[in-house]
DNA sequence: ATTACTTAGTGTAAAAATTACACACTATAT
DNA sequence: ATATAGTGTGTAATTTTTACACTAAGTAAT
């Protein structure tokens, strides 16, 4: 209901969770707070949105700067509004999710003066976050966990060229199981969406995997067709 | 980020789009609008959250007034937030949908003066609605065809007792596609959620059918075990 | 060049799930 | 009694999923 525009005193914000894959762990950025309340907590990124942007855009404009990153995917997949979730007055929050492939180059450019630092924390090690933070990452990672097994976003956490065994291993990390090497394999390339290239891995003291891309034109032909894990 | 709270003119409201289920065909409840903008356009009922209240209460609260329906099925789907969705400033809307069986009694009590009258309209056959409610329906439908593959959220559509083909029924209108009997028949009574009625169905010119209903107990046993249709 | 080490890469058989498909039964209405 | 309309049921063929272990290839150290 919309026709009557009372001027309220509300705020509306974005919190991401971003995750990081580094070929190890994954991790999620966090911001060490410099203001009250929750001082020195850790923290999601977020702010709040600008009136005259959308709410991706303000998604966007967020992550790029905080991190610097740009055209990642990100998704929107809960607004928590809890009347008590931020303790000097009413903010709805919109949380985004975002999947990074890290270390390489291009880590964390500065960032606002809100936060004393940012830094990628381990999810198996997460400090007490503030606000409601916790439930909000919660809920994030159980909707990656979701959606990794349908939709081709695991590729977002690794670089251009993989490995197979790279590739297990974020769904692995992802799910919170081990898969068989196998059957795993088996069903990936089943799907039709992988390119395998000419190339080998490098820089490893064994025999080096083969390596593979993404095939976004053919995933696209599949659109519609559901990949299950 | 929400350490500062400038007061901003932003308002937040929600929208819910209510799938009803007759017997026969899929409906959603739209309103007609008594006033500008969009007067006389069929629109998606909603409101504005209220300070104090959280996003699920206020849904529930608005559900109520518009129909009094109390603890039904709801859950939120999607944040719409263009900046130019609303022609009068800007409005931040949360989606949510709810499904209900329609017929018997308890129809569309008094409605809010905002709507000349609330009706039933099925999906076949909508009109143009007010605002950007097309796309929130749209979206909503998506998820609910989605959600019925991995949820029991069939049974909310159909009165408390029903019978198997009656709720095949349902989950052909939402997928949109004919299923086959028999295989129907076997997977929904394999996932072991239902319970078989000693009671038969009433009032048709024909041999009448076995009641079932849905076991709750049961279905919570299951939890984390996936269905998938 | 031999050896030790580490990961890559591969096939098959058994079990389970999915699909396609047709007819006799039962209740009611006339 | 007969026509009508929907209920309720089984099976074989196919596809998908699962469990499982060894050889090949490359690197590093001697």
């Amino acid at each position: 209901m919309e026709q009557i525009l009372p001027h309220l005193d509300s705020v509306f914000s974005i919190d991401c969770v971003l995750f990081g894959f580094d070929g190890k762990e994954l991790k999620i950025l966090l911001i060490e707070r410099n203001e009250e309340p929750f001082k020195d907590w850790w923290a999601l990124p977020g702010n709040i949105v600008g009136p005259d942007e959308s709410l991706d855009q303000s998604a966007s404009r967020i992550l790029y700067e905080l991190t610097g990153l740009r055209g990642i995917y990100m998704e929107q997949y809960y607004a928590f509004g809890d009347p008590n979730r931020h303790p000097q007055g009413r903010v709805i929050t919109l949380a985004y999710y975002a999947l990074i492939r890290l270390g390489g180059d291009k880590e964390l450019r500065p960032i606002s003066n809100y936060a004393k630092r940012a830094n990628w924390l381990p999810i198996t090690d997460l400090p007490k976050l503030a606000f409601d933070h916790q439930k909000i990452y919660d809920k994030g990672l159980e909707k990656i966990k979701r959606r990794i097994k349908h939709q081709p976003i695991a590729f977002e956490l690794l670089p251009e060229k993989f490995t197979l065994t790279q590739l297990q291993h974020v769904y692995e990390l992802v799910l919170g199981k081990k898969l068989d090497k196998r059957n795993f394999r088996k069903k990936i390339v089943s799907f039709g969406v992988l390119k395998e290239l000419d190339e080998k891995q490098k820089g490893v003291s064994y025999r080096a995997a083969t390596l593979y891309k993404f095939d976004k034109r053919k995933y696209a032909k599949l659109f519609g067709k559901e990949i299950s894990f």
